[in-house]
RNA sequence: GCCUGGGUAGCUUAGCGGUAAAGCGCGUCCUUGGUAAGGACGAGAGCCCGGGUUCAAAUCCCGGCUCAGGCUCCA
């Protein structure tokens, strides 16, 4: 169909096409869909044909290219969203009912609720009850929002005391002739929207808390108080989200970390630099050692470099450019040192030693590398962004033509640890950003070989364009924690820069000098990261493989005391870490520490189990088996050690 | 780094100008126990650090350190 100039054409959700006059608004598009539909339009979700993102968009928005439109309707997921657009209408109209002062500046939804940057007004967490009560008068009110167009010029003049909302009509807003305000009985405020019809279908709204940012989210800019909240159709909802936040809240790693006496970062000490108990340090040697038995299998070698270098060496290798400001850097004698950020250069610096062989290569090599890096103050958290961090470094050098299969290789080692601790993760191709090393082909023989590693599994994959590192592209693992964040965490990397700038070299078949190409690697990403997402993932009830503590044995009582060490031996002679409860407290006690201290599997014996040399099986699900022929379980606890199985499953049997 | 709000016993917290409290944990004793809290007694605090105000500061003020939540950044 040849089209007019006028015409633009729409593409719906069910792949079909509509040619509509230009200009037209989603809200016409869904009229002539279908009038129920038009009626039920809530917003619409707009794309360029091409594009990639969808924005939200409001039933009066104009089309004025081609695109693809979703109708967003109350059954909508979208609708929730738009929803919380005008939960935090009902916000600001609140806040200014209690604060008249209160400047506005900008209020969207998030994925979790809303926030709204307002500045002119000091509040606190304790004022949130108060303006909450008020904005439930306002829900319950039930104001119609009325979307009201109004010149640019008028609109300025309406904002003459709020240099916020002059600000977006002077930037986002320049080339617009009228803008929309949303209006709700006697409030309005400068909106693109969409809403929803009315402040009543706010089912429940709640604040979550004060926080800071700068305007425009630049530092230099002064800083405003935002307002987090959420918002949700009905209260039942609201009440599963705020038990979901509780949950994760008791799962934080800080807690659980003090809590089992696993690591703590303490004052004196300094900030970001986290120091490993007994406990911790049971579970990380657990966890080295798993990648130790991983790396030994796939070819590896082990190496070990020092905490400090010369800064020569990261003059060579570049980050003595790009990473300054993020080194800890010391003088001794005149000379610079400074405390490695990263492990490559050093391991470069190991290969370069040498002379090799197309026959030598690939060569692998693996180092548990503490690495220190000067994040700002602000950003250190518990174990998840700290100042000293170990990773379970690998760095291979091989020829570009081996490259897939290394790479194969390394996606099997990631996806084994992956599963050994059944976590959902997904999987992203970065290629080549503007800036970059390396010349076209070798990157795109690079990206097509990770791309073919990728096709090859069965499994689906975002491509971030342009996301690389500047030396090579690279396929992250991301994994969700307890919290719903999303970490980085194992990685294959390609890097031509490196290679370059330590002029490594093979001699090929060809008798040729070859350039190799080096690639970084992380099973885990960093132990410490790695660590939190585990302690949070289990919420401290860690597979009986990793448990600091695996078996505890609870004599009933004094005249059982030999028998418990003589189970307690039988136990630690098979290389468990078991720890017998004596003392004069009561059973029951000793099984309520026994889980507070979330060991998987707890062994009462009394007179009876002696007598007939058993043993009763309680683990920390609540469950338990009387009777139990000591043999058997320990026959159990090898298994379920050396398969790494995540739950206690011996009462299962 | 910047903004907001915190730092009191090993832990969780109360106290908010006038002799530092409680629960848990810890120790001793009684109890000799049977699967998520038996009882009694006891030890344990430079109230983050440094200044200031005051007759008197854990408490009010200023500076620093540190933590939490954000903003910008990363494993």
């Amino acid at each position: 169909m040849s089209r007019s100039e006028r015409q633009v054409a729409v593409r719906l959700p069910d792949g079909s096409k509509l040619s509509v006059e230009q200009g037209s608004t989603v809200e016409d598009v869904a009229y002539s869909i279908g009038p129920g539909l038009g009626e039920d339009t809530v917003a619409g979700r707009v794309r360029p044909i091409g594009g990639d993102d969808w924005e939200l968009v409001a039933p009066e928005h104009a089309i004025r290219s081609d695109v693809a439109l979703e109708i967003v309707t109350e059954d909508s997921d979208e609708y929730l969203r738009v929803l919380r657009h005008t939960a935090a209408h009902v916000f600001a109209q609140a806040l200014q009912r209690l604060h008249p002062e209160a400047k506005l500046a900008i209020g969207p939804p998030t994925d979790d609720g809303f926030y709204y940057d307002v500045a002119g007004v000091d509040i606190d967490e304790d004022d949130l009850e108060e303006i909450e009560t008020e904005m439930e008068a306002v829900v319950e009110a039930d104001y119609p929002l009325e979307r009201v167009e109004r010149p640019h010029e008028a609109a300025v003049s309406r904002y003459d005391d709020n240099r916020y909302k002059r600000a977006i009509l002077s930037e986002e807003a320049a080339d617009e002739d009228c803008v929309s305000f949303y209006v709700q009985d006697d409030w309005e405020d400068l909106c693109r929207g969409p809403h929803v019809d009315s402040t009543g279908e706010v089912g429940a709204v709640k604040l979550l808390n004060v926080s800071s940012a700068y305007w425009r989210g630049d530092e230099d800019n002064e800083s405003l108080t935002r307002v987090y909240g959420t918002a949700f159709r009905s209260e039942e909802e609201l009440e599963a989200f705020l038990e979901r936040r509780r949950k994760a809240k008791e799962r934080d790693h800080r807690k659980t970390g003090q809590e089992m006496d696993l690591f703590s970062i303490q004052e004196t000490t300094g900030p970001g630099l986290p120091l490993y108990h007994p406990n911790g340090k049971t579970v990380l040697n657990e966890l080295r050692a798993f990648v130790d038995d991983l790396n030994d299998e796939s070819g590896y070698d082990v190496v070990e470099t020092p905490h400090v270098f010369r800064t020569e060496l990261w003059k060579k290798s570049g980050h003595y450019d790009n990473y300054e400001d993020d080194m800890f850097l010391f003088e001794v004698d005149d000379q610079e040192f400074g405390l490695k950020p990263m492990n490559c250069p050093g391991h470069a610096s190991i290969f370069d030693d040498g002379a090799w062989s197309y026959r030598d290569l690939p060569v692998r090599y693996a180092e548990h590398g503490k690495v220190y890096r000067r994040e700002q103050r602000g950003e250190l958290s518990g174990l998840s962004r700290t100042w000293a961090f170990t990773i379970d470094d690998g760095h291979l050098f091989v020829p570009p033509e081996e490259i897939d299969d290394e790479v194969e290789a390394i996606m099997d080692m990631i996806e084994d640890v992956l599963s050994t601790f059944e976590l959902e993760y997904e999987v992203a191709l970065a290629t080549r950003p503007e800036k970059s090393v390396g010349s076209d082909e070798i990157w795109e023989r690079a990206e097509s070989q990770l791309r073919s590693v990728l096709d090859d599994r069965d499994r689906s994959y975002e491509v971030e364009t342009g996301d690389g590192a500047f030396y090579g592209p690279k396929i992250d693992f991301a994994f969700e924690d307890a919290l719903g964040r999303d970490w980085d965490g194992p990685t294959v990397q390609l890097d031509f820069n490196m290679p370059e700038r330590f002029d490594l070299s093979y001699v090929g078949e060809d008798n040729e000098e070859h350039r190799p190409v080096m690639v970084h690697r992380a099973l885990y990403g960093s132990y410490e990261r790695f660590f939190m997402m585990l302690i949070e993932h289990f919420a401290g009830d860690f597979p009986l493989w990793l448990a600091p503590e695996q078996v505890r044995v609870i004599p009933v009582a004094e005249h059982s005391f030999d028998y418990a060490d003589e189970v307690a031996d039988r136990l630690d002679g098979e290389g468990f870490r078991v720890a017998v409860a004596d003392g004069d407290r009561t059973v029951g006690r000793k099984v309520r520490a026994g889980h507070d201290d979330h060991v998987p599997y707890m062994v009462v014996v009394g007179e009876d189990e002696r007598e007939a040399g058993t043993v009763s099986v309680r683990d920390r699900r609540e469950r338990e088996r009387r009777d139990v022929d000591l043999d058997d379980f320990l026959g159990h606890l090898r298994a379920e050690r050396a398969e790494k199985r995540v739950e206690p499953d011996f009462v299962d049997d």
